[in-house]
DNA sequence: TCAATGTATGAACAAGTGTTCAGATAAGCA
DNA sequence: TGCTTATCTGAACACTTGTTCATACATTGA
């Protein structure tokens, strides 16, 4: 991205749509994170169920390393919340926008 | 993405969720798509708004290149629909699910 | 047809990202 | 305390991706 004048970020950033440069970032993190097939997965997978990463992992296909270390993302990020049950801990969804984003997103793919 | 069982995708899929594969990459896609600054500021811009590649360029503060390869990604993906008058192209969103996917997700980066 | 303008394209590079593998914590139980 | 299970973590690697630069294509008007 590169600039082709000299006015400030601050100042282009409010030439149209009205979005922070912050917001946008923010938003940019949101869409990517959502945009990896294994965070996707455990995301959907996590809609209405709350699992251990051993069932994430199982049900998804995926190794319990990968799960682990994209439950993080995923965790670092709001989109699911943890609760500590003795040796294992269950992830669930922490937030309805999610699943609305797939839902909305669902709904392009399928007109398109 | 790595399987630990020999069972087929097309079973694995059905375990949670009820998303095919193909279901499964295309949304991937359709989020990617959004998790790039460059082309959500695009997709920001185009807002109820048709642009030419030039104000396109000028409102984001992008080269005019990057835009056009980008609006090229945007376009490949049905995001964005164009008109040619004259030597200019005008471009504008294709789909009310976008501008509802950017919805959704702002309000999720104001609560969280 | 030639020049000028607007847009598109290809190659190459730099930067970012997800996985695996090995090893480290943490909690429960004998 | 040890042992086992569940989860986490760091490093390294392969792979993907977006930008820039130079150039090509397309349209219009002289």
């Amino acid at each position: 991205m590169e600039t082709k004048t000299t006015l400030p970020k601050s100042v282009k950033n409010k030439k149209r749509g009205a979005l922070t440069g912050r917001q946008l970032e923010d938003l940019v993190e949101t869409f990517k994170v959502l945009s990896d097939p294994t965070r996707l997965k455990i995301a959907v997978t996590l809609t209405n169920n709350e699992l251990c990463v051993h069932d994430i992992a199982d049900a998804t296909g995926i190794s319990e390393s990968a799960a682990s270390h994209q439950l993080r993302v995923l965790r670092s990020l709001r989109l699911v919340k943890h609760r500590r049950q003795g040796k294992q801990i269950f992830y669930s969804l922490d937030d309805h926008h999610i699943e609305k984003l797939i839902q909305v997103a669902t709904e392009h793919i399928a007109e398109r």
